[in-house]
RNA sequence: GGUCGGAUGGCCGAGAGGCGAGGCUCAGGACUGCAAAUCCUGCUACACGGGUUCAAAUCCCGUUCCGACCUCCA
């Protein structure tokens, strides 16, 4: 079975076909560093993740890129409110994102370009636009796209421009047209700015995206991707800049759908609670991963804490398993990806499918396991790996050291004295010292079970 | 006004004409000195009203409710 992916141009799935075989070039609408990263913002690193992670693992050669816009209007109100340069705002929250991503192990880009680091990009396809007709330089430093001469636009949204509802924006002035979007804007007072042959200013949102693209991935690409709400302006924008460049631009678009609350997109009155940096103190990020990644991309996950905590708990039974297979196989096996994983994943990423077999493997793992079958034991748990591995929540990922309960070897030492102490005691029958000492240890965190192979502890992963 | 989604059991969350996805919770059982873990069993749901069909959660028409986008947005 064939990787199937949901196209937003096309409003279906259809077969995934590279431009280039083998390879897979794919640029993803990065974060805009004006605040620190909520789980929405993640849930699209997670997901489009997610994404390259099952085409590397498909035998695709993939170019990732994500960008970071660190110029725009949100970040020079934040350096005027937060009373520190422009730049110094972009690479704190910059920070932000990096450090979220790391905690929920998705992987860096291949290459993550930043807007000011292309402004050359950009003016070259200015330059280009204006030739073709397609943009204007009125005179004031502002540069528009002239949407009425494209052969065509809103094709991502099915929108007619009449039926827009017109921006009433009282800048306008210098437009042809109201729907007419700036490609560069000019310098004002205080503000940062560029030289270009129209006059210094700065970077309009969507330009940076068609050039870095361009640069990254060449005039025609594989797969573009971002949140729902970028489908316009921001998405339709750059198919008309490139577009009219004469760039064939992307093949597939891809938009991965929203973290809700209350039913409701996440507001920002609601945003702090849910940052990544808070989530991270109540599960661990492993944990808040697969929370995230669990529904599928193109529907609405509804955020709750006692969802997130039940998925938790849903996480902890599969790490259990794969801890205590590999405790009696006595290694860890190599990750396998089985044909029902691979085609789930292959149906437009069914990542709810995936996790219904997982499900099962572990079941019939833990059946192995009861029946001593190391076999079956062995096959179960590097399936389970495998599909961990794709879906980024491998507990034995070097990624994730440090958060799984892993044992350490100094107090293994110091808890198996302990035990031994417990299990003198119950050969003894003497069951009030044995549980005596389990709760003492259960009270330093630790949790005791008993097993056919021994008693086996491990640091409470709830917390 | 235009465009696009959604409503599934106590909860979360898939599916998209016929076979009870899966998980969590809960109840009962097996195992266990007791726990824990694990396994087994049970809990038969698809907003409402029509229609099409041998058969509808799924398709069609209508209704209600919820949400997203329409130049800040993941």
């Amino acid at each position: 079975m064939a990787l199937s992916l949901y196209n937003t141009a096309t409003r279906t799935v259809s077969e995934f076909t590279p431009l280039t075989p083998g390879k897979v070039g794919i640029y993803l609408c990065g974060a805009t560093v004006q605040a620190p990263p909520h789980i929405g913002h993640i849930r699209s690193g997670v997901n489009f993740d997610i994404l390259r992670r099952w085409l590397s693992a498909s035998g695709f050669d993939v170019t990732f890129i994500r960008n970071v816009t660190d110029i725009d209007d949100k970040i020079l109100h934040k350096a005027v409110h937060e009373e520190i340069p422009w730049w110094a705002v972009a690479m704190k929250y910059e920070r932000a994102f990096t450090d979220a991503y790391k905690a929920l192990n998705v992987l860096p880009p291949t290459y993550e370009p930043r807007a000011t680091g292309h402004i050359t990009q950009m003016i070259d396809l200015m330059q280009t636009l204006i030739e073709k007709g397609h943009a204007y330089a009125p005179g004031n430093g502002d540069v528009y796209l002239e949407v009425r001469s494209l052969k065509s636009y809103l094709t991502l949204s099915n929108q007619k421009l009449d039926d827009l509802q017109s921006a009433g924006d009282s800048e306008e002035t210098f437009k042809k047209d109201p729907r007419d979007f700036a490609l560069w804007k000019a310098a004002k007072p205080g503000e940062p700015s560029w030289p270009t042959p129209w006059g210094d200013g700065r970077p309009g949102w969507h330009l940076e995206c068609s050039a870095m693209a361009q640069a990254y991935l060449g005039e025609t690409f594989d797969i573009h991707g971002g949140g729902l709400d970028l489908i316009f302006p921001h998405h339709e924008n750059e198919i008309a800049q490139s577009e009219a460049a004469g760039y064939g631009f992307a093949k597939t678009w891809m938009h991965n759908a929203w973290v809700t609350t209350a039913g409701e997109k996440m507001s920002k009155s609601l945003g702090n609670s849910l940052q990544v940096q808070e989530l991270i103190k109540r599960v661990r990020g492993i944990e808040l991963r697969w929370y995230l990644g669990s529904a599928h991309y193109r529907s609405m996950l509804e955020f709750s804490f006692e969802a997130l905590e039940e998925s938790a708990v849903a996480f902890r039974r599969i790490e259990a398993f794969l801890d205590r297979a590999i405790g009696i196989l006595g290694s860890t096996p190599d990750g396998v990806i089985s044909s029902t994983f691979a085609d789930a994943m292959n149906d437009d990423l069914a990542v709810p499918a995936a996790l219904a077999y997982i499900s099962e493997i572990v079941k019939s793992g833990n059946n192995a396991l009861t029946a001593n079958d190391t076999k079956a034991l062995a096959a179960a748990a590097a399936e389970v790996r495998g599909a961990l591995g794709v879906l980024g929540c491998d507990p034995r990922d070097d990624a994730f050291a440090g958060q799984s309960a892993d044992n350490n070897g100094a107090i293994d030492g110091l808890i198996s004295l302990a035990l031994q102490q417990r299990e003198a005691a119950r050969a003894r029958k003497d069951f009030a010292a044995s549980d005596a000492i389990r709760d003492q240890i259960a009270a330093l965190g630790i949790v005791i079970e008993d097993t056919p192979q021994g008693p086996r502890w491990q640091i409470s992963s709830g917390r």
